[in-house]
DNA sequence: GCTGGCACTCCCGCTAATAGAGTGCCAGTC
DNA sequence: GACTGGCACTCTATTAGCGGGAGTGCCAGC
């Protein structure tokens, strides 16, 4: 049996109601609050068949009903509409990011920007190195023996790692290595870089190829294995709204989960440009995270993307509300890289 | 009236209870766990004495008792024997930091090992840079207008400016300023900069006088308007142990003062070298943090601070043993950092 | 296929009763 | 004078019992 467009129309306004009473929604009130056009009775009908069908559940026998994560998940594919983004949301966006100075600054507003507007955890990766170019690579002396070899990105992102050398290097040595390597690498992806920097060690001559090899040693690890990614975290404060009744009676795993930078990683990571995706309850595969949703959006200068950005709540939240923001800010956020 | 020893035993046996029981201590357990060596009759009487002190207190007429802030200061400043660390906990800080790689590493693996020993919540200070050197300044020309100033101080923190040039400038001029400005103020303490940084755009060449007051302001406001500090922070899922007892019944107001780096640094800020300090309730003059106490100690090479770390928890907390744990850790953090 | 009616179920909030822990005080003892 | 045992008292936390109410499922009728 498939359903009829009055069972979504009463699925739409069970989830609309429970996310915004957190209680049970009643045949009732049901009808009462959305103009059906049907009586209870009838409400209780398709009901039934909702629940039948597993999109709804009742807490216990002769309570309201609640949606399932498979009710949410109908929602958000099918029933929601996009809902634009209110005057004041557009304003706040602009008033929080405008004077951002640097790329810290843009990921540390946004995070909380995000946070304060969908009154939900945020979370902002920093630019990807490997999804990075090189703008420049800088070599400072240390000491006799040491360099600290400094990579700036195109996104505006500094990586900075010492290098022990073999030997004293002097002020010409270095100069040359500097040069050498930003011909090299500059302007390349870090993706590609390995075997640029494999190719250096191989062209360069005798005399320097100890501290070509050297240097290039810790060079990948920055390009690759370095390639740890970073993320900025606010508005844990908000998991306490709505009392303890999401996430069934504790933060602790939330709280957990959310220490964990591969777990937030995972949650906003491989995303495909140009969409917003939805993981409700444990679509998200992350035992801590059952109860909750995310909402999370790939960002960078026009379709490609650098990085992901999202929000976690309960699975008790308003999708079309925190998809719009999410989205909303996603973008900003990428034209305000591609203007760097 | 004052406290004789017996008393004061009774108020630490008091602590250590409560501090592992979490409920109100009365007479009759005392004597029980502790071989005070009297009746729990006198007990009472003894306690009568340091409620009306102001020690203690009954949260409800004949129920246990409970130590007040006041009796908490009492036990801290009186009656801590300093614990020392268990070798286990002495492998784990070394286990933990090994391995390092740079500034973020370190502090990174400091904030969570100081979480999972004291099983509290940590905060970190990054080296601070108005107390930090400057190691070396770095112009890299991003196109022929900007520049990016890169600092790096030596406390192995990098910071970046983008330098916006009030016309081209080559490559030769480049080079120019950058000897000047670090010629001028390499091994400077960033405190100490602001004059000489001063200096350096009167005494430049007329021709080279508005790059140089260009590049004097971002300077400056890299040293010192914009030594904003950073931090880092973990272990917030410590806060729901102990249930929701502790911080009256939400951690809401606790999670939201966390996220405020200007409250943080209050709490970490302003240390004396080698000691230990102890904020306990609403010493902190923190309205969200009423029911919270922080132990904090600065860290850095030798008895100089770079910057602050330390821990949060509920008053009723493991005092000697989170004093011994922190002031360990700030001491192995000082000594790493001495060693680079 | 929709509706009104009706009996049924179960939660929630209220009150009352009880058990238990701990106190304060007092008289007695060393 | 300091300490102790005993005792009455207070207050909390827990449990049980009892409607009230919301909501359901089902059925007969339109």
């Amino acid at each position: 049996m498939s359903l009829d467009d009055r069972k979504l129309e009463v699925l739409r306004a069970i989830v609309e109601d429970y996310v915004e009473t957190q209680e049970p929604v009643g045949s009732k009130a049901l009808v009462d609050r959305h103009k059906l056009g049907v009586s209870p009775a009838t409400v209780r009908n398709d009901m039934a068949v909702l629940e039948e069908e597993g999109y709804i559940r009742q807490p216990h026998t002769s309570a309201g009903r609640v949606p399932t994560d498979a009710g949410y998940r109908l929602f958000v594919d099918r029933l929601t509409k996009i809902k634009p983004l209110s005057p004041a949301e557009r304003r706040a966006i602009e008033r929080f990011m405008v004077g951002a100075v640097d790329l810290d600054d843009v990921v540390h507003r946004t995070v909380r920007l995000l946070a304060q507007l969908t009154r939900q955890v945020a979370v902002v990766q920093y630019p990807s190195l490997s999804r990075s170019a090189v703008r420049h690579l800088e070599l400072v002396p240390i000491s006799t023996t040491r360099l600290m070899l400094v990579m700036i990105t195109d996104t505006g992102r500094v990586e900075q790692r010492l290098v022990e050398m073999p030997g004293p290097v002097g002020d010409g040595e270095v100069w040359e290595l500097r040069l050498r390597v930003n011909e090299k690498l500059a302007g390349q992806r870090l993706s590609d870089a390995p075997p640029l920097v494999q190719k250096l060690v191989e062209e360069s001559v005798p005399e320097r190829r100890a501290a070509m090899t050297c240097l290039a040693s810790v060079l990948l690890e920055t390009l690759v294995e370095r390639s740890e990614e970073r993320l900025a975290l606010a508005g844990t404060a908000n998991l306490t709204r709505g009392g303890v009744l999401d996430f069934q009676g504790t933060l602790r795993p939330v709280l957990e989960a959310l220490e964990e930078e591969v777990i937030l990683l995972k949650l906003i990571g491989d995303l495909e440009p140009r969409t917003t995706r939805v993981l409700i309850g444990d679509e998200n595969q992350i035992d801590n995270l059952r109860s909750a949703s995310v909402v999370s959006s790939g960002y960078g200068p026009g379709t490609t993307i650098v990085g992901g950005l999202g929000v976690l709540g309960p699975t008790r939240m308003d999708y079309p509300g925190t998809i719009a923001t999410v989205r909303a800010v996603a973008r900003y956020v990428g034209d305000l890289l591609a203007q760097n």
